[in-house]
DNA sequence: CCATTTGGTTAGCCTATGCTAACAAGTGGG
DNA sequence: CCCACTTGTTAGCATAGGCTAACCAAATGG
């Protein structure tokens, strides 16, 4: 089965928040996507059947380098689009609320082109 | 209820196809989205109840000026962010079916910036 | 004139993804 | 020692929006 856009939002949360403390658990993620925790019981067992990203026995959440690849991309993709957006001087709320929607549904031509027409405008 | 990407996907159909034929049929629609007649036919009652369109004993249907404002309004996004990717050096392939998916999910003050960010680069 | 085609609906299945209610298991303070 | 909090899961509800099967009614046409 293919990632969808909530599961991609799932892996890109816990990337980030697995920048910002030692270990991520599943009450983490819905504290800051503000979903239940069953929801995000149920998403992370999905992932995790995928192949995206395994939890060991003290209920640590990890990215396997499938699933960090992907997050990373998409991370990538808010980055550049919010930026992107702010820079042709939409407000930093509307940008990243935006961003995060997009960054879900352009190819990767798409998202290519965008970037470099972003660098050259510099 | 507000009006979901798939029923602005509905909208932006039956208005292209009203450009197009003098009237247009359920089956018309199917036919052009590539969806099943009962598929159509449910999401054709429920843009009927929420006041979007109306439906003639004919079978014809027409858009009520609530829902020609939305059908025009996802059209002109269509068409400025498809050539807008072109213009990047997007294929025509993928900017399409980006801008189809984009142009549902970006505020009216983000599609405005983008807009004149794209005319002022003439 | 009856048979087929065309257009539309009804019923019901399926997946994705949010939710609440309820419960189980571990931890820690009084 | 026990109660309470934290974490997580299970069960089951709801919506959106695809689908097929099966049907009805009207138009077409050999």
């Amino acid at each position: 089965m293919a990632i969808t856009e909530s599961g991609e939002m799932y892996l890109e949360t816990i990337y980030i928040l697995s920048q910002k403390k030692p270990s991520v658990l599943s009450v983490d993620i819905s504290r800051e996507m503000g979903y239940s925790k069953p929801s995000v019981s149920r998403a992370i067992a999905l992932l995790k059947k995928q192949g995206f990203l395994t939890v060991d026995p003290s209920g640590k959440v990890s990215l396997t380098p499938e699933g960090e690849k992907t997050a990373k991309n998409i991370y990538e993709r808010h980055k550049v689009l919010s930026e992107g957006l702010m820079s042709l001087g939409v407000s930093r709320e509307a940008a990243i609320r935006d961003a995060c929607r997009v960054e879900h549904y352009i190819s990767e031509e798409t998202f290519q082109s965008i970037k470099r027409h972003l660098l050259e405008r510099h």
